[in-house]
DNA sequence: ATAGATAGTTGACTTAGTCAAGTATTGGTG
DNA sequence: CACCAATACTTGACTAAGTCAACTATCTAT
């Protein structure tokens, strides 16, 4: 009879490792802050339902059975305690009679109100007494792992803005299209070089009556996009170097880097705007597309260790 | 009597809410996964007693009670039980009779060992079910967040390998250069272009025969610093763009990549390393020094919006 | 009309945990 | 040495949190 194989030390496991030290952390930390009498006159299940009842329509018992994991039968007894204190009234529903309509009343919406603060003035003291660049991390933190964990689409993803770069910013360029370039399209290190020589071009020549770059970044201060206006002659400008990070598609960031473009070269009494593009980067030409851009000129080339049809695409403005 | 003032929003208050997010969701997402019978036949609190036995040399019930917020009461009824059913046992303290010192039975080991799995196999799906980047993504914010939140030194920091460079590895040495000597000596925009002027040659001209970049990156696969060795002459090698992020100083990260270029250098049969360095960097001259190299050159120069004196060290194979 | 399922309630109980008083031991002080 | 206060843990009595099963009223499908 063989003994069992040793277990693999795989990444996986090394996470997983990770994870419960993360958890068995988090669950004390949590656990030590939330003893004790925090939520009087209310136990934290009850404070919890209440929370509930205030802050969703329409919601019954068995959508607080079924979502929140909590017997009937406690349920139904703890609704019973609420409207002996006249904090909570059930009524029926006119569509199913046998179902109860939970909605706080005024004197419950009252009594509710300090618990309502409880988590606020347990959490804050944590992130307050951290430096400015700390608190950042750590939202950005939890923020990723609420994301990750629960499958939908990050609710931070609705805020970004545009901001003139920084020093760093070239450096983030480069590496963007070195990483996003190769792993969405195989394109080889040529490609990542010519991005350097950009970079480099920019910030040797820039002037800023004529030129700009714009760093797209969440309200988390995290880099998702860039491009860069440089003045090709006195009536025409040129735009290089589109990017968005697949994290932040979808929320207009790209639309928002060429309008901004666009709206500099007016400003500055600029007559077209020239760039050049691949037929493969086919979110790129949509948004130029609609923002106006028509193609002038194509022509097959070897670049970047593939075959690829390279455009011009020009807008008057 | 006036109102009292309206809650500004201020960046801290955002960020608390987002904490509140998280907190709400991840507790209730650990509660939904520890629910049920999950360790049966113990108990979430005894499952967390028995790993605390089971993990802890010499420990007393007093330890528990004061790290582990349990009722000495309840817990002493527990260990009782433990103690009917042979999986603990209790020894007085030589140097103080009234504590007792608590340790699992042999059987005891036994009757615990599945649950000591069980969270590794309630964490394992949540992980295995994303792609590989946002698994790195996952325990990286945890990591982040225990650190931050337990103000202790981040365990991760004790390791880190040296990589070839891959995409945007390069970019991220421009990046980096352009952050780091922006704040720490206050150098203008075109050190960073002549960081992306040393990419773009590196990428254009690689000989890997001759030629290595180096990078650095702690366990969680965060790059933390990078070298490039790149050939000047049949005879003479160049040693460019050391660099070292400041959360990873103090480990040896420096004096690795440095030692890597000269191991490579001499496999390589060059007779000599050479390098530019200006004076103010202190800890990079250091590093020189102690690996062998000699200065054997300096003089004045206005580059990067500076007066600098510019270095050149050798070190003979 | 009937049967099965669903929404919630109630009775009886178990489990998780609290509080206070008690016993044994230790350390400090006069 | 004696005494007292504090400490480590135990025990009695109890409350709080929650479970399970049987029940009532209502709905849906056949």
């Amino acid at each position: 009879m063989p003994k069992p194989a040793a277990r693999k030390t795989s990444p996986v496991s090394g996470q997983v490792e990770r994870m419960r030290r993360f958890n068995r952390f988090y669950t004390h930390k949590i656990g030590l802050l939330e003893g004790g009498k925090l939520y009087d006159p209310f136990s934290l299940t009850e404070t919890r339902v209440l929370y509930e009842i205030a802050h969703r329509d329409r919601v019954t018992a068995s959508d607080l059975v079924r979502d929140f994991g909590i017997d009937a039968g406690y349920l139904s007894r703890m609704l019973r305690g609420f409207g002996k204190q006249g904090l909570v009234v059930r009524k029926a529903a006119k569509e199913d009679a046998r179902q109860s309509i939970l909605s706080l009343t005024v004197a419950g919406r009252k009594a509710f109100a300090p618990q309502e603060d409880v988590s606020r003035r347990v959490l804050s003291p944590l992130i307050e007494r951290l430096p400015a660049t700390d608190r950042a991390r750590l939202v950005e933190a939890m923020d990723t792992i609420t994301q990750l964990l629960s499958g939908e689409t990050p609710a931070v993803k609705a805020g970004f803005t545009l901001r003139p770069h920084r020093p760093g910013d070239i450096g983030w360029m480069v590496q963007k299209h070195g990483e996003l370039y190769t792993a969405e399209y195989g394109w080889d290190s040529t490609f990542e070089a010519l991005a350097a020589e950009v970079g480099m071009q920019f910030l040797r020549d820039f002037d800023p009556k004529w030129e700009n770059a714009w760093i797209a970044e969440l309200d988390s201060g995290e880099r998702v996009g860039c491009v860069f206006l440089i003045r090709k002659s006195t009536t025409v400008a040129k735009l290089r170097v589109l990017i968005v990070d697949p994290k932040a598609r979808g929320l207009g960031v790209g639309k928002a880097l060429v309008n901004a473009c666009i709206d500099f070269a007016r400003a500055k009494g600029y007559r077209k705007i020239t760039l050049w593009t691949n037929s493969v980067l086919l979110a790129a030409r949509g948004i130029y597309e609609k923002t106006g851009f028509k193609l002038v000129h194509s022509e097959t080339h070897q670049s970047f260790g593939q075959t690829l049809v390279g455009e011009t695409w020009e807008l008057r403005l």
